[in-house]
Order: structure tokens, then C-alpha cells, then sequence
DNA sequence: TCTGGGGTCCTAGGACCC
DNA sequence: TCTGGGGTCCTAGGACCC
């Protein structure tokens, strides 16, 4: 599509997890909702409902804090089967208003055309996502995928902003640069250091000096979007990258045999999905977090590319004997799966002594 | 009872090849 | 004796997103 034809719809649905667990229990909005781990397990914040945000409460945050600022609000553990089809019945409506990309279980961008940059189409597509499934989205719509994505962000919940063509960076110029896609508590603390707060300020800085200080991806990024600039096109179709799981102890742990068991366990994990997803790890990886929340990854590749479950576990274990100080506790052990190749393309491959 | 789990992308440095 | 660079692949770590 051409560039000038183009216009983007974003699209977030208002803390998914607790509006689905207010639904499904006959909750209103008033009720504050924390949906997340138990406090007692080191769980943290998945969704809180805007009532549990008036006092504090937001998506992170761990749990027991959470419950010390607002203890009359119910918990409730994910039901992230559940949330999955909701999240099928939202993307299938939104997928009626053009090619959508789905960046998570709760938001999307669609590609609506030059023409759709409208009131009227942001409305349609809220009222039909609220008569499918009894949700609330707020939306954003512009020329491009960040401006869109900015705009959904502005106003919450059930927020409709549309950005007419033209005025992109007059949009952005008042907001603080942390709200551009990318940018973090470090980046918005670097860029701090140099009087840079708004995306007005960052408008300001030249190419030279954000390359030089953030590489030159992300400071080319910084310099397009301080200026609401972005070519990148709604994609309908991602390769999935990795096959990750990984488990946080209720109490760090020195226990060999559990953690060896923790190990097989996760791989038994990370092979059925590959197996789901018919592809073969050609790299195992695995990832430790000391009781001090020192990270550690480290990582094999295999003669093979493999979705056997024993496979990836004896490679995580080899890796883990090599790796694990074991002096030091463990809180957290992860096993991941990169480098993937789909299963079929090497199945193909002829065998070394073929003819 | 501070700090989850599943991802993506980028960077730097070393190995290796030409 | 001194000492190239470009390109690619791989690993580890970090920033970030939902």
C-alpha cells in the first residue's frame, strides 16, 4: 500500500484479564480486581481493574504490595485459557475492518486505509467488540503504526484519539518520550541527561548525538518517531522466534534433585510446544536467577535439531552442571528453545550417506 | 513474605573465513 | 617484521513490551 493511502487502527482491550474475570463472575466496575500470583508464591500484578489502579495497583507490581495498598480488592489466579478465547472472539471482529496484525492476547493493529482515519470507524469497531464479547477497547487511529499505537494510549479506558493526516508530530509534541514504543526507564533516563523530556525536546537532538549515545537502530528509531515518523507495515504473519518456559520457587532453592526435576519438567514444556508448533531447536538454552537476581543465560547448540523432551533436557542439566555456582541459591530456572527451524523443511534434507 | 512469564530486538565481542 | 579488513555466525546480556 502506498504510503500517503495508508491509515492504522489500534487497538487495546481495557485491562483484559480483570474485565474477563468481572464478566464471568457478575462484577461491576466499581469492584477492585488484582488477577495475578498468589503474594504468599512471589506472584506479581498481571491486570489490575481501574478501581484497584485508583489505589496504586498496576500491572508488575508484586502482589503482596499490591494487596498492602488496597486489601479489600478480590484476587484472582490467570485463566489464561479462558482469556485466549476471548482474545480470539476481540481479533476476529477487529479482523472484519482490514489485514490485522495481533501483537499480543490484548491488542492489535489493523490496517484501515487513508479513508478509515475516522470517529465513525473508531466507534464502529469499539461497539462491535463491546456486542461480541462485553469488552471495552480504547483505540487509536493515524497515518502509521506508532502514531496509532500512542494514539490508543492517550486516553483510557475506552478511549477513542483519532490523528488526522498532517499532524502527527503536532500529536506528539506535548507527551513525554516515554510513551514512544521503545522507550524504557533507561532510554527516558539517558535522554534526561540531556534536557530531553518531551518528544518536543527530542525533536531537538540531532541524528549525530542519538546515534552516538543509543547505536544506530535505536537512535535512527528515536529520531523518526520524535517526529511521528514510521514506514514499518501492519504484518499478518510472524515466525515465532523462541520456545521459552521458566518457573519462580516460592523459596530459593539448593535442593539438587527438585531442581533437576524442575529442569525435566520445563523441557517436557518446551518440546510439546515445539512438537505444537512443528518446529526443532537447533540451540537449548538455559537461564538461572540467583536469590540476589543476578541473571544468568547460557546457551548450546546441538549437532541436531531436535523436539525431543530429553534431549533439551540433558542439554539444560549439562548446562547446568557446568554453569550453577553452587554455593548460591536459585529463585528462578528457565529453559528456551531458539533457533528454530520448521520440522518438515529438515525432515527434507537428504541424510549425509544418501546416495 | 519486593521484584512473573512469555516474548522481540539490539549490541558487543570472539571465532572463523577469505 | 608487522599486522589488513569485510562478512558471517554465534553467544551473552540488556532494554523493552504486554
Amino acid at each position: 500500500m502506498d504510503v500517503d493511502d495508508r491509515g492504522v487502527l489500534c487497538a487495546d482491550v481495557d485491562a483484559m484479564f480483570a474485565s474477563i474475570e468481572a464478566i464471568e463472575r457478575g462484577l461491576g466496575p466499581e469492584v477492585p480486581i488484582l488477577v495475578g500470583g498468589a503474594p504468599e508464591e512471589r506472584g506479581v500484578v498481571s491486570t489490575a481493574s481501574y478501581a484497584a489502579r485508583r489505589f496504586g495497583c498496576h500491572s508488575a507490581m508484586p502482589m503482596a504490595q499490591a494487596l498492602r495498598l488496597c486489601p479489600q480488592a478480590l484476587r484472582f489466579p490467570p485463566r489464561h485459557a479462558l482469556y485466549a478465547e476471548y482474545s480470539r472472539r476481540v481479533m476476529s471482529a477487529l479482523a472484519a475492518f482490514g489485514p490485522l496484525e495481533q501483537m499480543s492476547i490484548d491488542e492489535a493493529f489493523v490496517e484501515v486505509g487513508r479513508s478509515g482515519i475516522s470517529e465513525a470507524l473508531g466507534r464502529a469497531v469499539k461497539e462491535i467488540v463491546r456486542q461480541e464479547t462485553g469488552l471495552t477497547v480504547s483505540v487509536g487511529i493515524a497515518r502509521n503504526k506508532l502514531v496509532s499505537k500512542v494514539a490508543s494510549d492517550v486516553q483510557k479506558p475506552d478511549g477513542l484519539t483519532v490523528v488526522p493526516v498532517g499532524q502527527e508530530a503536532a500529536f506528539l509534541a506535548p507527551l513525554s518520550v516515554d510513551r514512544l514504543e521503545g522507550v524504557g526507564p533507561k532510554t527516558r533516563a539517558r535522554l534526561a541527561d540531556f534536557g530531553v523530556h518531551t518528544c518536543a525536546d527530542l525533536v531537538r537532538l540531532p541524528l549525530e548525538t542519538l546515534v552516538a549515545t543509543f547505536g544506530r537502530a535505536v537512535g535512527q528509531s528515536l529520531y523518526d518517531h520524535a517526529r511521528g515518523c514510521d514506514d514499518s507495515p501492519v504484518v499478518t504473519h510472524h515466525n515465532l522466534k523462541q520456545i521459552s518456559q521458566e518457573t519462580t520457587f516460592a523459596r530459593d532453592l539448593l535442593d539438587r534433585p527438585r531442581l533437576w526435576a524442575t529442569v525435566r519438567a520445563l523441557s517436557n514444556g518446551v518440546a510439546r510446544r515445539l512438537q505444537a508448533h512443528g518446529v526443532l531447536a537447533r540451540t537449548v538454552t538455559l537461564k538461572l536467577r540467583y536469590a540476589d537476581f543476578q541473571l544468568v543465560s547460557r546457551s548450546a547448540s546441538l549437532v541436531a535439531p531436535t523436539d525431543d523432551p530429553s534431549v533439551i533436557a540433558n542439554t539444560a542439566a549439562a548446562l547446568m552442571r557446568v554453569n550453577w555456582d553452587r554455593r548460591r541459591a536459585i529463585r528462578l530456572i528457565g529453559v528456551g528453545a531458539t533457533r528454530l527451524v520448521p520440522a518438515e523443511s529438515w525432515l527434507q534434507l537428504p541424510l549425509p550417506l544418501d546416495g
